[in-house]
RNA sequence: AGAGUGGGCUGGGUGGCCGCUGGUGUUAUGCUGUUUGCAGAUUUUAACACUGGAGGAAAGUCCGGGCUCCAAAAAGCAAGAUGCCGGGUAACUCCCGGCGGGGGCAACCCUAGGGACAGUGCCACAGAAAACAGACCGCCGGACUAGUUUAUCUUCCGGUAAGGGUGAAAAGGUGCGGUAAGAGCGCACCGCGUUUUCCGGUAACGGAAACGGCAAGGUAAACCCCGUCUGGAGCAAGACCAAAUAGGGGGACGUUUAGGGCUGCUAUGUCCAGUUCCCGGGUAGGUCGCACGAGGUGCUUGGUAACAAGUACCCAAGAUGAAUGGUCACCACCUGACUAGCAAUAGUCAGGAACAGAACCCGGCUUACAGGCCCGCUCUUUUU
RNA sequence: GCGCCCGUAGCUCAGCUGGAUAGAGCAUUUGGCUACGAACCAAAAGGUCGGACGUUCGAAUCGUUCCGGGCGUA
């Protein structure tokens, strides 16, 4: 039974993703900030909320198209993978630093693993 | 076999699990209407099923077009682009064929290649002289007999451009004649030129003849002249729907104790504030534009070719804080180590696998690229 | 998408338009001055002029193209 239910949280729909300019000035304002050598953590838990949220910049700086692509990738796919463990108001933006363009994914899970641990349960 | 040269194709495959996104269908749900049974739509959200989902350069944004809006009689000016000839194309700084020039033994490659008697500018250093040519050293003749011992040298006048040295470039090259010395001064061959003629070619141009003793440097990727082309902006174009907040226009109320101004005051009237209703513009946001097109593949015909015409079949991503992925296994490829083997090779382990991500669409150009495959041609060597 | 600018010594720049010596300041090294140092004085070294190709007798400069960096605007 919970096999199923963390299997159905596997899903990463549009509703899950943060679309919106202004929702993204709202965290990365008052929210709470971690960094590693790889990313930067904006967090915002609110009170309500029906499923955890993930927004992301990779600026140019961090690589061409397909570098910053592929580290979109690597974030999405985590944050999907892992969702399940977050509260449901969990709003976060993950901003890459140009380090991780010339990291491997490998490399960006674990960063991604060290940032995010103190807010799973 | 080696070296070289031109062109074309490809850009790992199969399967399991978990995902993203477009389309279609079914079910549920939301919305609107409602006679509460249901019905409707340009269909909200989810689940399930089927099905589509990056490139040869998607890149750089260097050109050309389609499309959309704005402007606009045409032409011209300005500015920019372009430049051998003919053809192709929607168009082109593109492509095809040819010509001239340059490089290479050759296959083949490179070539912004109009005009320097329309005008202006520039050409350092060196050198006598660098642009209406000129005369330093020379060569030759003469003069005064000026200096000096004849010779010779110096000085002056004149004729020359053969030789010298400088330079990227200095009034065509070689030979013979000729001359005081020389010189296209004359001749032969080569080179060059021609508003000449003939032949071939649509043309660029090529060939031949005749004539000219030979024309007065280079630079136009210096300004410029001549011919040709170009209206401007770009899908964040543009069209539609449309919150919150602020503001605009119009209508009604504006009264009894309830705001302010106007005629001296009051009443009345009127204007404003205020309240309320309606309207349009418009921001965030959303929908369309947006995937059937100068489309692709095959065949036939015309053409040397680029390409065109005809015909048959096919529909092949559509995201928008931006999808096309992650992981595991096997196979194929490459590299290294180890083991077996004389060797070819086989097995095990480890690692590698390029350049690069659609953003309105199309035609080119340019640049990047691991590895693999195919075809044509040239030269050298060897064998038959 | 459109438009524009800059790459020259270790650093900041000039020279480019209008072609012929690659220069200035700071920094570095050496010498002098000083008891020693700073400052000062003198000298030296340091450059594929972002790369490639072309035009030209000759390219940092002109043309084409690529690379890197930056800015404006809708």
């Amino acid at each position: 039974m919970n096999n199923l239910l963390s299997a159905s949280k596997q899903k990463f729909t549009k509703s899950a993703r943060i679309l919106n300019s202004a929702d993204y000035r709202r965290i990365t304002g008052p929210g709470r900030k971690s960094v590693s050598p790889h990313f930067l953590l904006f967090v915002l838990v609110g009170t309500d909320g029906s499923e955890p949220r993930l927004g992301m910049t990779v600026s140019k700086k961090v690589g061409n198209a397909v570098v910053r692509n592929r580290i979109k990738r690597t974030i999405r796919e985590f944050f999907r993978k892992n969702r399940f463990r977050l509260d449901p108001s969990f709003e976060c933006v993950v901003i890459a630093r140009p380090r991780a363009g010339k990291s491997s994914s490998a490399e960006l899970t674990i960063s991604l693993s060290k940032l995010f641990r103190s807010y799973e349960h």
